[in-house]
This record gives C-alpha cells, structure tokens and sequence, in this order.
DNA sequence: TCAGTGACGTTTTTT
DNA sequence: ACGTCACTGA
C-alpha cells in the first residue's frame, strides 16, 4: 500500500496535527475523533442522523473507496458529511480537499453544507465540477504548456467554427463532411485520449474487411493503412485544429481536461506538486466520468490514493460524451484495494415510484446487483396519460399542474422532462397561455444570444488578442465598414507575419491591399480597441470595462439607433450581463497577487457557466428541462412528457443500440420523483412540419400494470383498444366530464374562482373572465370545475 | 458592402 | 417551422 505517499502526503499537511500517516489498518476510526476535542463533537453530530452503510463510508478509514449509491440514497450527503468528517477529524485541512461535483451549483451547495456542519471556512477548499478545476489549474500553468494564461476557453459553437475554419483551409466540403459530425468525431477522440495518429491507428485495419480489398486499399493510401475518406478527413482536421486552437491560445471544453492530464503526465514536479495539495481526492457522480477525468483522477491521486467516489451505474446517462460505465464496474480492479459500500434505502420517492423504477431498470443487462428499498408508503399511483397530440397533451400537464397547485403543491416542486429541448416550446406557449409562472433550465441560453457572444467576444480579444473567432466576432459588429475581404487582408497577414490578429488591426497600415475606406475604417477601429486594450490592463473591475466596450465601440449607440422591439430586448440582456459583472466584481474576494486577472476569471466563469446553474429554486414557478438536466434533482411531483417511441427512446439512440442509455435516463426521471410521477404520450406529434403517428414508448409497458392509473384521451380511446392492448381498469382519476356546451357570453361558475362570463373558445379550451378579480383565464374545457349559470 | 431572398438542415442528450 | 447561411443584385 501507498506507505510512502501517504507519509509524504502528512508531511505537507500543515495543518493536520495528527500523523494519518503512520496509522495502518482498518481501525483508524476509533482514533479519528479522540485527539480533539472540539473534534469529536463536531463528528458526533454529523454522523448522528447517518444510516449505518452512510456512517461506514463517512467513516471509511484510508484508501479507495467506492460507494454505489442507489437513486435517493443520500450520495451527495454522504459525500458532503465526508468532507465534514475529514475536516472537523482534522485527517485533512479544507485545502488538502479536492472534491468534483457535476454542476457548480451543487458545488455551490456542497461547500455551504460542508460551512454548516463544521463551521469551518470553506474557501480554501477546492469543491468544483471537473472543468472548473481543470481551468484554475492551467491558469497556474499555462507557459509549461506553451500557453498564455488569458487563454480564451471556446464554447461548442466557437470550437466548431474553428473546426470550419479547419475544413476551409484544408479544402473539405461541409457537404460531404459536415462538420458538426467531424467536430464530434475529435471531440469524442480527446475524451478518450486519442490524438490525430492514434485515431487513423484505430479507425484502420478493420479486421473484417476482406484482404483482398485491404491489400488494393492499402495500395492506395500506403502512409494510412485502410480508413475511409471521413476517417482521414477527420484525422486531418483534428491535427489542424490542434495547431490552430494552440496559436488561437483558446482550449475547448475537451482541452481543459486534455492539457491539464498533459500537463500532469509531462511535468513530474507539477504532478507531485497537486497530488501534495490534494491530499483527498473525491468525485460525485462517478458513473459519468471519461477516459480523461478518469486519467486525471489516477494521476491526481497517485501517490496517496485516497480516492472517494460515488455513484450508480443505473443512472450513467453521458455515453455520448464518452462517459464510460467501465470506470465504475473496473474501478475495484484498477484499485485492489478498494472498498465498497453500498447504498439502497432510497429516501426519495413512495414505494410505488420506486418500484416503477426498478421494474423499468431491471430490462436492463449487466447492472450492478443493487436492491433499493424505501420505508416510506405505498402512495399514489403513477398515472399515465395518452393523449391526441402534443397541444392536448400541453394543455393535459397545464391542467394537472393547476390541480397539484391547488391542492397545495408548490410550483417550486414541480417540474416537468422531456427528452428533447425542441419539445419545451409547445409546452411553453400552453404554459403562457394558462398562466402557470415556468421556467426553463438549458435549450437557448442567455449566454448564447448574439448580443452576449458580442459583448464577450469583445472581452474575450482585449484578453487575449490571439483569438481570430472573437475577432472575426467583433470585427464588424456593429457595422463598421469592415467587410468580409478587409477581413480575409487583416487575417492572412496575421497568419504570414505569425502576429495576433488585433496586434495587425493596430498596425494596419503594414497589411497590403487595403481600400482606402476600409484604412480608414480599420484604423478608426483599432484606435478604440487600442484605448480599451489599455483600460483592460489596469485590471480595474470588470463591469467599468464592459460598460465602456459598449459604449465605445459603438455597440448600444447601434442598437438604440434600430429602434425596434428587438434591439431593445437585446439592450436589456446586455444590461443584464453588465449587471452579472456588477455582481462579479462585488463578490470577488479581494486576494493580492491572484494568478488570473479579474478580466480572464469572469470570461472563465461565463465559459465555464451551466444550465443548471441558472437553476432557481425559491421561486414559485414550474421547472421544464431535459432529463439529462434533471440528474440530482428531486421534485415532489415530476411530469415526463413525449413517452413516444421515436422521442423517448429517441428514434437515433435506437438506431445506434444505446436503448440501455436511454432506459438509465428513463430511470433517472422517474426517480426524481418524491410523491406524484406522472407519464404523458401523444398519439400524434408534429416533427418539422409532418405530423406522424406515434406509439407509447416500451418504457411506459415496462412498469408493472398494478402500479398505474391510465388516462386516455377519449379521441383516440377506440383506436386505442384495437391496437390489442388491455385496456385499462376504470380510472380513478377525475373523469373528463362532457365538454359542457359553451358560449361567448354564457355566464358560469368556477369551483375555485367563482362567478364568471364566458369570453371565448377554442377546442377543449374555453376562456372565462372572472368577477371575483377581474382576470380571464383559458381553462380546459375537459376538466375545469365549471358549470353554466341558469 | 450590404440587404434581401431562398435553400437547407435541424432535433438527441452537455461540460 | 424556424433559423442560419450562401448567393445575388444594387
């Protein structure tokens, strides 16, 4: 066992007083509290309300550790009073702690938690998602890699206009090879640490292949081996986009992991520095972690291997990104060592939801034998609803939301999956036209607005002048008379004399070919950049900057000059990003010498920003999301939509054999769920214009009948049962009444809100204005507690 | 250089 | 059905 890493791990851990080091065995845990007195308290109370397998992994003594966590049980609070425990034992001081959450929000949670129970300031602590450590670690690092520090991080649309930039220069046509699919191929290949030669190695030989075919293949691309044009294609580009990225200065989300296992691999001094500093290694939701993180993990935790993580198979829902389940089934092989606990009393959902789950998971093969139970009721059963098309079936969750509303559910406790963010904007305009407050987490985010690119990009260049994306960006934006072959001029002589592309726009009388009006207009430009380029070094707060990028670029005077409803809406979300700056530079603590400039840490912060984050939980109002969104996430009432086969399985998962992926995030969805699951369908849904008929999805079949309450829509209840399915026992659930026979002007009475007259209709709607407070609603027909005055 | 028009492909999921 | 992108004419 790692004795002398371990011993060397104590040595520089200042303030640990005692000596972990030399203890050996199981039975540190009758030493861990004693010493301090303080100490022991502190620990009593956070072990106090573990359950027994909680308490063994919180209490878990040295080495590896593997905590198989079932949905609900408690993992991010094991792993988050292990933190505790580690500090208030002083086995590790809060800067020895590298702790990787999936979000930044849940990092954000973790670290107040961690405050709460041993009142120990967490600062020091380094509690943050993968990324997020990646990038602090190559600011510190960057000139052993050849990188500036204000590198720019790209986001997917900036690093797949690089890849075009790519495709360009090296002559591919985007038709043949589009290159959303040769920038997934690269990125697929850096998760699994695959670098240009690698991938021609892998993609070539295909053992199958008839020799004869081989043998004239290999004939005809001899330096290759026998990959097809796509493979090559993709190889060549990859290589392209690695030399351009690195004189951009800019990593894409792949590099941050990438460049910092790079750097660890390559530096030995800089490996044993970290793996020093973080004496405690530990990874929530370890089921979806990657080749790279996986890597960067085993060189982090090297020397001492004190390495905590949890997770559960059942729930490994990033496949796609390269995610290996493989990490979690191999781990006790790749640590011997290791212990195992696992965790499966679920906390979470009723028996009923559980059971759901589990019968749904169970189709699944090759899953870690885990038995989850609850002690909590039966309660309710999951209903499901078929209804006729999309609209219906908003109009159906608008309902039921109103119904939980009103018997007392909070809107902050509801939300509503799908699988698809296409599928949020039906449900949206329902949502708008019922007034039910919602938001939505992820789909179009606000840092993916034009106006925001904008305004970054602006940043971005005065931060890092080597960036020809943000530079093409900004360039003419506003419009500035610098057109697309201005552009080209300025471009290729960076390229030729290997200087930054703002550094040639500052020198622009060098570059040959320029009109005399794009002079003009390029050295008007360059002489704001050049003003702002010297504001940006005095390192002064980062909302002045911004606000000064867009007044004297002559960004806002644009905007306001259109005079539309558009340019105003974009005023407003600039004036919204000026006030995130605002908030940035209040909350930035005000630490001398700090590696990063306040410029590059809030470009970092913005790049590094998730959907999840923008997550709002004290409001009242319904949540809308993805499943992939959902993971961590528990609502007392959840709502699945889109249970199609063709949307949920996704008809391309299907396709390319990943059912068992989407039954995991089948299952992730319905184990959101604390008390209320409800699974919606569409017999028709429109997909880009054509409507298609739809069947429920294998999912719904999968959940035992006797767990279920079925809801059909009466359009389609014949067609229904004579697709030769059981139909379901007689509802419990309110039966839609007879459509009452309403018109303009009838007056009504509403269970709820009382007297009203009838102001309009349409099917299964009917919009009624209330006397009671003067509001008109859009009621469902079908459902709303109405009857006609006589 | 730019505004306007038509074709196209986009919809899996995300750091 | 919508937004983006490339092309065209002014």
């Amino acid at each position: 066992m790692g004795i002398l890493g371990r011993v060397e791990a104590a040595e520089h851990a200042e303030h640990s007083d005692h000596e972990w080091g030399a203890v050996e065995g199981d039975d540190g845990r009758e030493d861990a509290g004693a010493p301090i007195l303080a100490g022991a308290s502190a620990t009593e109370r956070l072990l106090g309300d573990l359950n027994p397998p909680q308490r063994a992994a919180v209490e878990h003594a040295d080495g590896p550790l593997l905590v198989l966590a079932g949905a609900g049980s408690g993992k991010t609070r094991v792993l988050t009073h292990r933190i505790a425990y580690l500090v208030a034992t002083g086995r590790a001081a809060p800067g020895e702690i590298l702790a990787i959450t999936f979000t930044n929000k849940a990092a954000t949670e973790m670290r107040e938690r961690v405050e709460d129970l041993t009142g120990a300031v967490s600062r020091l602590m380094w509690v943050m998602t993968f990324h997020s450590a990646c990038a602090r670690i190559l600011r510190a690092e960057a000139e052993r890699l050849a990188y500036s520090r204000s590198f720019t991080i790209y986001d997917e649309p900036d690093s797949l206009r690089m890849v075009k930039r790519c495709m360009a220069e090296l002559e591919l046509d985007p038709k043949r090879f589009p290159p959303r699919a040769i920038r997934a191929q690269i990125s697929g290949a850096k998760n699994r640490l695959e670098n240009p030669e690698e991938l021609l190695r892998v993609a070539g030989g295909g053992p199958e292949s008839d020799p004869g075919i081989d043998a004239v293949d290999s004939l005809m691309s001899a330096p290759e081996g026998g990959q097809t044009p796509f493979e090559r294609s993709v190889a060549g580009v990859f290589e392209l986009y690695e030399k351009r990225m690195h004189d951009a200065n800019a990593m894409d989300f792949d590099d941050l992991l990438v460049r910092t296992v790079n750097l660890l691999e390559l530096f030995e001094d800089v490996r044993e520095r970290y793996q020093r500093s973080f004496g405690h290694v530990l990874v929530d939701e370890y089921q979806d972690t990657n080749r790279v993180q996986y890597r960067l993990l085993q060189l982090l935790s090297g020397a001492h291997r004190q390495l905590f993580v949890v997770g559960d198979d059942s729930q490994s829902i990033y496949g796609f990104r390269s995610a290996e389940i493989r990490n979690i089934l191999d781990f006790e092989q790749d640590f011997p060592d290791t212990q195992l606990v696992k965790l499966e009393q679920n906390y979470r959902s009723t028996g009923t939801i559980l059971d759901a789950a589990n019968a749904v998971i169970s189709n699944n093969r090759g899953q870690i034998e885990k038995s989850l139970w609850t002690d909590a009721g039966r309660g309710d059963p999951v209903m499901l609803a078929e209804l006729d098309d999309e609209h219906e079936e908003a109009r159906y969750v608008a309902g039921e939301v109103e119904r939980l509303v009103e018997a007392g559910t909070s809107r902050s406790e509801i939300a509503v999956f799908y699988r698809t963010n296409a599928q949020s904007r039906v449900l949206e305009d329902t949502l708008v036209r019922f007034d039910v407050p919602y938001q939505v987490i992820g789909g179009t985010k606000f840092y993916e607005r034009a106006e925001i690119k904008d305004a970054i990009a602006y940043l971005g260049l005065l931060s890092n002048p080597n960036d020809p994306v943000s530079f093409t960006r900004v360039v003419n934006s506003p419009r500035r008379g610098v057109g697309k072959t201005t552009q080209g001029r300025l471009l290729s002589h960076a390229n030729t004399t290997g200087s930054s592309p703002l550094d040639v726009l500052m020198s622009s009388d060098q570059v040959p070919g320029l009109a005399a009006a794009a002079r003009k207009a390029v050295a008007r430009f360059a002489e704001t950049m050049g003003r702002l380029r010297g504001r940006a070094a005095q390192a002064g707060p980062v909302a002045a900057l911004l606000e000064a990028v867009l007044t004297e670029t002559g960004y806002l005077e644009a905007l306001e000059a259109e005079r539309t409803i558009e340019a105003e809406g974009r005023v407003e979300n600039l004036q919204e990003l000026v006030g995130v700056a605002v908030e940035f530079d209040a909350n930035r603590e005000v630490e001398g010498a700090s590696e990063i400039t306040p410029l590059d840490e809030f470009l970092q912060q913005l790049a590094l920003f998730t959907a999840q984050d923008s997550l709002s939980d004290s409001e009242e109002m319904v949540t809308l999301m993805t499943l992939h969104n959902a993971k961590g996430l528990e609502y007392e009432a959840v709502l699945m939509i889109g249970c199609e086969e063709g949307v949920f399985p996704h008809s391309r998962s299907v396709e390319e054999g990943n059912l068992e992926e989407e039954r995991r995030l089948c299952y992730v969805g319905l184990t959101r769920a604390k008390r209320n699951l409800y699974l919606t369908s569409a017999r028709r849904r429109r997909l880009f214009g054509a409507s298609g008929r739809n069947v429920r999805s294998r999912f719904v079949g999968e959940i035992p009948s006797e767990l279920v309450d079925q809801h059909v829509s009466r359009q389609s209840a014949t067609g229904w049962t004579l697709g030769g399915r059981q139909q379901p026992a007689a509802p419990t659930r309110p039966e839609p009444q007879p459509a009452l026979a309403l018109s303009i002007g009838d007056d009504v009475v509403h269970g709820t809100f009382g007297e009203g007259v009838v102001t309009g209709s349409e099917p299964g709607v009917v919009m009624v204005r209330f006397a009671g407070d003067g509001t008109e609603r859009s009621l469902m027909a079908d459902y709303a507690p109405l009857r006609k005055k006589s």
